[in-house]
DNA sequence: CAAGTATTCAATAAATATATTGAATACTTG
DNA sequence: CAAGTATTCAATATATTTATTGAATACTTG
């Protein structure tokens, strides 16, 4: 193979794997397999998504190495090919929410709107971890808080919140967080929580996010 | 904003830096501009690409704040917009050589054909800096070289290589380096050298991925 | 095995991305 | 300021990507 060739190649090789990347549906099922396995029917469930089309995309992504499959009754549940890629997606969105401005504008807006600003991040949160003043919240469905959570969390999901309002202390400080920074699940505890005059703040980002974290500690 | 919203418009965001990063050429180019900064004729020498061409996707880069541009006299000088996206870049490259079959297969193939698979790391380097048998090459053209290079390398671009043999002693170990892990150039000194009795090693990696490296370190 | 459900496939139209061509612009230098 | 050079712009044809639709397949369960 000749060198022009040969980089060819690779260069195409590699675009076609950010092509895969490179749509917002895409990018929503990929946030949707951090939090486990999906069936297609569960993607739809959480998306704007046609079956057919969800199921177009996860072809895409599966045939890119990307996420993988397991057939199961008749199911097929997609997940995420391993912790790398959901290192380097991580990446991706800290790269691009950092440094890309219209990315940062409309995450500042969302952000002032919810009252969502003062935001506790990863490495803040490490140090209130042990505090008994301090609640951590897992917002997120059952089954995701199942799959994988942060130590020390505490499960109630978004629509069971109002019923268990009773089982808060005011005098805790309420931490909520759910998928990651993309995620409105938190921003929504925090709304109703603190109209009920609790103290509540949202983690800056999510499960995998904190999951990723720890890989890295461990390596 | 509604969460719905908020959403689409982060993804849609995300997706529009991903698709500027989703094309062969866009990417050779990245390539080049993580080598120093180059003019669009610059470019086009080292490319298959036409100026206008090049000149478009260079557009698409800047928009997408994947790269910047400065004036001096007739002459546009591109560059990477900084070290962070550089570090995403590699990381990128990394995961996919690592993962996609068929971009392992292709990298592999090309190095039986160069004899190139006995390469060197760059933690392997570490331990053979400062060792005064070792001769480390740098085979990329002399802007590339000025611009920055690996500490304690010596400046032989390509086309001199031939001339300058009688430098080099056959009792030391030359590892040669150029662009990058799908940069030529070294396989072609690594050939050009072992058939002339040389004991030559290539290193696996090039400039960037030492900057980067060095980097992560004094960080 | 019939009925029901989950998923995929295939065909299509619309939207988007790409390379090419031939200007147009901007700048330098004599 | 005229001639030359580097770069960008605009228009176009082609190729690719995308969502939609309706059907086909695969599997489960009664």
């Amino acid at each position: 193979m000749e060198g022009r060739e040969f980089k060819d190649a690779m260069y195409e090789g590699l675009a076609k794997m950010l092509k895969a990347l490179s749509n917002s549906a895409r990018l929503e099922i990929i946030e949707m397999l951090s939090q486990g396995e999906k069936s297609v029917e569960g993607i739809v469930q959480s998306t704007n998504l046609s079956v057919a089309n969800a199921s177009q995309h996860l072809q895409v992504l599966k045939n890119n190495n990307i996420i993988k499959s397991r057939k199961e009754k008749q199911y097929v549940f997609y997940s995420l090919v391993n912790d790398d890629f959901l290192a380097l997606y991580q990446h991706i969105i800290k790269y691009a929410v950092g440094e890309i401005a219209e990315l940062e504008k409309i995450m500042n807006r969302q952000r002032e709107d919810n009252k969502a600003l003062n935001a506790v991040s990863l490495d803040e949160l490490d140090t209130m971890i042990g505090d008994d003043h301090v609640l951590l919240l897992d917002v997120r469905p059952k089954t995701e808080f199942e799959f994988g959570h942060i130590t020390g969390a505490v499960s109630i999901p978004m629509n069971e919140l109002m019923a268990h309002l009773k089982d808060f202390s005011k005098d805790k400080e309420i931490i909520a967080y759910c998928r990651g920074p993309f995620c409105v699940l938190a921003d929504e505890a925090v709304k109703m929580l603190s109209e009920k005059g609790y103290k509540v703040r949202r983690l800056n980002e999510g499960y995998p996010e904190w999951k990723v974290k720890q890989l890295e500690i461990n390596k």
